[in-house]
DNA sequence: AAGATATCCAACCGCGATAAT
DNA sequence: CATTATCGCGGTTGGATATCT
C-alpha cells in the first residue's frame, strides 16, 4: 500500500486563474504560510491540484517577485550563469532576486536567444555559430580535467540507492559530466579554472529534522597565477595578473547557508563579480 | 479594417527524486 | 522492501496580444 490520493483529480478547475482564486491562495498563504501543496486547495476552499496552487504562487503572486522589464545587468548575468549551467533554470533564478525559473526560461527563449543569435554565438554552446566544433578525438588530458565535476557525497556509507539527482549531483563517489559547456570552459573564460567537488544538498527536512548534519562544502577555485582560493569563509582578491575577481567566496560548514555551490543558494561565489578578459 | 503571422508568457505536462505507507 | 503519491524541475503548449501585410 502506499499513500492515499491528496484530491480527486475530476473536478479540478484549470486554465488561468481567477481574480478569486488568487485571492483566496494569497489569503490562506499569507495566514497559514507556504507548502504541503497537498492539503492546501481544500484547505483554501480551491478547486485546483495542489501543482497547480504551487505553481501559481511561486510564479505569480509571491510578494518578493519583481516583474517588470530584466535589466542589462540581469540579462548579462543570466548568460553567463546560462553558460556555467546551461538549462538549470531553478539555480539561475536563484542569483536573480525576485525573478522566477519561469519567467527567466521565459525570458531566454524569447529574448536572450535572439540576441545571442543575432550576435553570431550560439546560445546553447555560447560560442560563435561559425567556430568549429572539436571533435571529441582531439580533447587532450587538460581537457578532461576541466571538464569533469566530481560530485562526492561526504557519507560514504549511504551508497546503497543512491541515485543522481535533477540538479546533477550524485550520491556515491562517480565522476560525471556535468554540463558540456563545463568542457569549453577553458576557451570561454580562459583564465577560469574551476574545480569543484561538491556535497550532496542536505537539507534541513520539514518531516524529518534527523537529516539535518554539519555540511561539508569544499570548492576550490584558481585564478590563472595558481592561487587557490578556498578555505572557510575565504576572500579571496585577484592579484595584479589575475583576472577573475570574487567579492566573496563563503564555503561553510554550517547547516543552515553554504551546503552547495550550484545550489547557489548561498554567497559561494556571486557571478556578478566574475570578470573576463 | 481585416486577416495572417509573430511574440509573449502563464499554465500544463511528464519525469526523476524522494517521502509516506 | 514495494508501492504509490508529492514535490520540484525543465520542456512544451496554447490563448492573448501585438505587429505586419
Amino acid at each position: 500500500m502506499g499513500r492515499s490520493p491528496c484530491c480527486e483529480k475530476e473536478h479540478m478547475n484549470k486554465g488561468a486563474w481567477t481574480k478569486e482564486e488568487d485571492e483566496r491562495l494569497v489569503s490562506y498563504i499569507n495566514s497559514h504560510g507556504e507548502g504541503c501543496w497537498r492539503s492546501l486547495p481544500r484547505a483554501a476552499g480551491l478547486l485546483r491540484c495542489g501543482k497547480s496552487c504551487r505553481l501559481r504562487w511561486i510564479n505569480y503572486l509571491r510578494p518578493d517577485l519583481k516583474r517588470g522589464n530584466f535589466t542589462h545587468d540581469e540579462d548579462d548575468l543570466i548568460i553567463k550563469l546560462h553558460s556555467l549551467l546551461g538549462n538549470k533554470w531553478s539555480l539561475i533564478a536563484a542569483r536573480l532576486p525576485g525573478r522566477t525559473d519561469n519567467e527567466i526560461k521565459n525570458y531566454w527563449n524569447t529574448h536572450i536567444k535572439r540576441k545571442l543569435l543575432s550576435k553570431g554565438i550560439d546560445p546553447a554552446t555560447h560560442r560563435s555559430i561559425n567556430e568549429p566544433k572539436i571533435p571529441k578525438s582531439t580533447k587532450t588530458e587538460e581537457d578532461q580535467v576541466v571538464k569533469d565535476v566530481c560530485f562526492v557525497t561526504e557519507d560514504q556509507k549511504q551508497t546503497k540507492n543512491q541515485k543522481r539527482n535533477r540538479n546533477g549531483l550524485v550520491c556515491k563517489e562517480e565522476r560525471v559530466e556535468y554540463y558540456p559547456v563545463l568542457v569549453e570552459e577553458e576557451k570561454l573564460c580562459p583564465d577560469l579554472n574551476l574545480e569543484l567537488k561538491i556535497s550532496p544538498p542536505w537539507q534541513n527536512k520539514k518531516h524529518d529534522q534527523r537529516r539535518e548534519r554539519e555540511i561539508y562544502t569544499a570548492s576550490r577555485f584558481y585564478t590563472e597565477n595558481g592561487l587557490e582560493c578556498s578555505s572557510d569563509t575565504a576572500k579571496c582578491q585577484t592579484e595584479d595578473s589575475s583576472s577573475i575577481s570574487y567579492s566573496s567566496i563563503d564555503i561553510s560548514t554550517s547547516s543552515s547557508v553554504g551546503y552547495d555551490f550550484l545550489g547557489l543558494k548561498t554567497r559561494i561565489l556571486d557571478f556578478r563579480s566574475l570578470e573576463m578578459k
